[in-house]
DNA sequence: AAATAATGTTGCACTAAATGCAACATATAC
DNA sequence: GTATATGTTGCATTTAGTGCAACATTATTT
């Protein structure tokens, strides 16, 4: 059944009168009979009694005079909920996010998204780099937020900031006192909390453990970012994290932060990224563009 | 919302590609594609996530896909009716009888016929010829049974037959051993039963009288057949009908017909109207047909 | 009783829309 | 890397819908 059929039937059957629908729709009244008919002819009944003054519907015709009202009174709901999804004010996005950028995102960037679109809901994986990168490509994500990608052909990397790395430590902690920018020999000396295997920081970590041929002290291996932050907080050792991933704690004074004279930790970056191909929802484009400008992590 | 476009959607969205459709319902992809980003952009909102494996319905696209689902169901029950309605297994026809005609629709027509289509109803309003014929120019009623009906610029006739007016008597009575065919003296001289005017038998009555200047002994005038008919079985008189109306009584026995030698009355005639310029539903045409085989009104 | 205005319907030419074909861009599988 | 999936776009074609005019029938007016 065309809806342009069922919708004319609609309208003759308020009016009671072909040529006044034509009138109103301005169209000529052989279009509207034309309508009626290929309708009628469709369904196979008469919906229509051709009467003295105008028509009127037949049994079959109150029929579908029902149905179609009853529809419509759905489609009316339906068009609500697509109001409230076009303006944003429903909807869903999923997120994969390294464990140092759920601070950042929840602080920085959904209070104040959530406060132009109120009714977008959220899914958010924390995991390793490799986790986010695989939910990304499962399309398990439409965002990832990873430090130090590497260059993958199924992602698109749609935002990248450089993020050094720092020394973190407690301020009134010995470290806290080194010399700045802090040596790679100085950060051997000390006992260092690192995220474990799988994610870009450890595989840096790593990297420069290579190149300078030296053995750092892992005085705390760790999957979980909590367990470091607390760790180095309560003076118990350092870490080396880009400085947003403890923003709050270098806010409050708990937590200081030092340069690194270490090149290869400067090169730090994080990269918000997407599976390369798909076409994201549009709230997720609003929020990975929101996310840009409001995390600290993608500041300069 | 077209419904071409909604649908190729529901396919899409059961089949989970654009290319399965298309080759299902042998067309190119580039059409089933096209479909669906005109109902994206007639509605405003990205429905289908272009994915790496086929497509798949985003939270707007699920919205709607839950609508059209629950409205197929709705479309299901609606054909199921129409269905029905066209093998003529529901459906109504309203009827305009004259008294006389009550009994012989009931037993001769109506059964036979809802033996064929059980599901149709009637509405069956009595009364004078005059208000039958109005029934019909209103469009009150589809099909009209009357007896004489002079004829009418607005009513069709679909069916008409001699039915010559007859005496009909008690056989135990007096009046049943007049010698036939009864002439008009015989019949002034009978205490006479008669419908009172407004129906078609009255006036003929009456132009009687009028031609053969004589005044008939009206013992009882009512407006109700049954009371004639009791009148008659039970001896009281005698009264000029044609003979299918008591048709049961003659069966029986226990009411008698007499032809009369009265060219006027043998001119009676019974009639099957519609409103002329109106297409009748199907059910009601069926209808009428169906009565002019079966209704012993109608058999020559 | 005839004329006028209103109803819905049909034939024909025309315009607008949908479609098919081909080439393309991209992603998966071997 | 090549080959086979996926969905998308440009262009010529075909289809379907539309407007105009004349028509048949009915209601209203003169």
């Amino acid at each position: 059944m065309d809806d342009k059929l069922t919708s004319t039937f609609l309208r003759v059957c308020q009016e009671g009168s072909i040529r006044a629908v034509a009138i109103a729709l301005e169209q000529e009244p052989s279009t509207i009979s034309r309508r009626l008919t290929a309708l009628e002819t469709e369904i196979g009944i008469q919906l229509l009694e051709r009467r003295k003054k105008g028509v009127k519907p037949t049994e079959a015709g109150e029929l579908l005079l029902r149905h179609l009202r009853g529809q419509a009174a759905e489609f009316e709901a339906l068009t609500a909920e697509f109001d409230a999804l076009r303006g944003m004010r429903r909807g869903h996005v999923s997120l994969a996010v390294g464990e140092g950028f759920i601070s950042d995102l929840i602080k920085n960037a959904l209070p104040s998204f959530k406060k132009v679109y109120p009714g977008i809901t959220f899914t958010m994986r924390s995991g390793s780099t490799e986790v986010v990168v695989q939910d990304i490509q499962n399309d398990v994500a439409h965002l990832g937020f990873v430090f130090n990608s590497m260059p993958d052909r199924q992602c698109k990397v749609l935002a990248h900031t450089a993020q050094p790395l720092q020394l973190l430590a407690n301020p009134t902690s010995e470290w806290a006192r080194t010399v700045a920018p802090v040596s790679i020999g100085s950060l051997a000396a000390m006992p260092l909390a690192l995220l474990s295997s799988g994610s870009g920081l450890g595989a840096m970590v790593r990297e420069v453990e290579t190149i300078y041929s030296v053995r750092l002290h892992r005085a705390l291996e760790a999957n979980s970012l909590a367990t470091i932050r607390n760790f180095v907080r309560e003076g118990l050792g350092v870490t080396v994290l880009p400085a947003f991933v403890v923003a709050q704690e270098i806010a409050d004074g708990t937590i200081v932060d030092l340069p690194l004279d270490v090149p290869e930790f400067a090169r730090g970056e994080v990269s918000l990224i997407a599976r390369s191909g798909r076409r994201l929802p549009e709230v997720a484009m609003k929020l990975a563009n929101h996310a840009m400008r409001s995390m600290r992590a993608f500041q300069a």
